[in-house]
DNA sequence: AACGTAACGGAACACCCCGTCCGTTTAGCT
DNA sequence: AGCTAAACGGACGGGGTGTTCCGTTACGTT
């Protein structure tokens, strides 16, 4: 089906890609396809061309966090020790979602299956239920623990807006640390990352 | 300057308020003002007349939760044990939040000062941070805590969306459960309210 | 009952958004 | 160089939202 691109709509494809991205990560998804256009010097209807709707813009523009998120998790269950690999996945996790908005929504939303990111998000989330089994195993995660647990974090951690990206990421590393802790088998206090003072966004 | 309004101004005016307080608390600080006003059978300019803009219906909308956040923290310092009061405190904030969507808002927001809301603010906020206070004293709560680390886990609450309120609120459930353990000087492990499976809305 | 004015309601305005249509441009092949 | 189809881009339609304008209604006072 795929009749190769002519050079012009290859390096326009690239480019509005590029600039989806960004635009996703710094802004949120609800940026204008117009302002992605814009940005990339190209017609709205050339952005359509390539993306026939908005949404299949998100999905082609997330699938490369996709398999960040696959790579997050595989990255943990190589660790030696499961508790170090298991917190260091939700702080990667946290972080990425930090940097990236609508990181997470690459995984909680569920999109149009035709963007095929599905199968890869049935074999990250396979990963990651072997993950918690494991961790669990090795005594270090509270055996009530359950994978939507893990959603919920993400979710939360959504919900911290701060007014620059940096405050951001900061505020997002103290909330994964006070979140970590009580998600211990057996808690211990540990130091947290500085405090961050929120200057409380309107939005 | 006040005038006082003739009657069927006050009626309207009065319909409008519990509209928009339900509609918010409901839905959202986006419904749109057409959608409040034809809910509270009058026109859109009287709602306009009563309230000059958006942001003005947040604000007296809210008014009533600002005094329920007071009255929270307070209760918070009434009671004998600090870290009892401490905790109930979140609970309950977390739970109105969960069943009041932009609760926060009230706080976080920094609404026009004209509301007169500042004022209430700022008592409520001293006497969180006398709540604060008492509670490291008791040693019950860590001494790294610091006030923002509350917005951080309200902001965190808010982000936890769900497909309908009660799931929300079993969420923001287990959800402060598991902060209040990360939050306490020497963290203990307990039970934590049952799972949630949330099943991701798109939004 | 009459009347002045406060208050009303819906149409209208200004703006922003998604997605499509169609006349114009240009890549790539002969 | 010339030609054809692929690709382009800006204008357009349809829908939504906050806010204002203005002719109409009805409260409350005389």
């Amino acid at each position: 089906m795929g009749a190769p691109l002519r050079s012009d709509a290859r390096d326009n494809r690239k480019r509005i890609l590029a600039v989806a991205r960004l635009a996703f990560a710094a802004e949120g998804l609800d940026v204008p396809i117009r302002e992605i256009a814009r940005r990339a010097e190209v017609g709205v209807a050339t952005l359509y061309r390539h993306f026939p709707t908005k949404e299949a813009l998100h999905a082609a523009a997330f699938a490369e966090q996709m398999t960040l998120c696959s790579t997050i998790v595989q990255d943990a269950l190589d660790a030696p020790d499961p508790w170090h690999g298991f917190s260091q996945m939700v702080e990667r996790m946290m972080e990425q979602h930090a940097l990236d908005r609508g990181f997470a929504r690459a995984f909680t939303s569920s999109l149009p299956p035709a963007a095929g990111l599905a199968a890869e998000r049935d074999r990250t989330l396979r990963a990651l239920l072997d993950l918690i089994t494991r961790t669990k195993s090795a005594g270090a995660l509270r055996d009530d623990f359950v994978v939507e647990d893990l959603s919920l974090a993400l979710m939360a951690n959504e919900g911290i807006r701060a007014a620059t990206p940096a405050l951001r990421l900061a505020a997002s590393r103290r909330f994964a640390a006070f979140i970590l802790q009580s998600f211990q088998a057996n808690p211990v206090r540990r130091d947290l990352p500085p405090a961050v003072h929120l200057p409380l966004t309107r939005a």
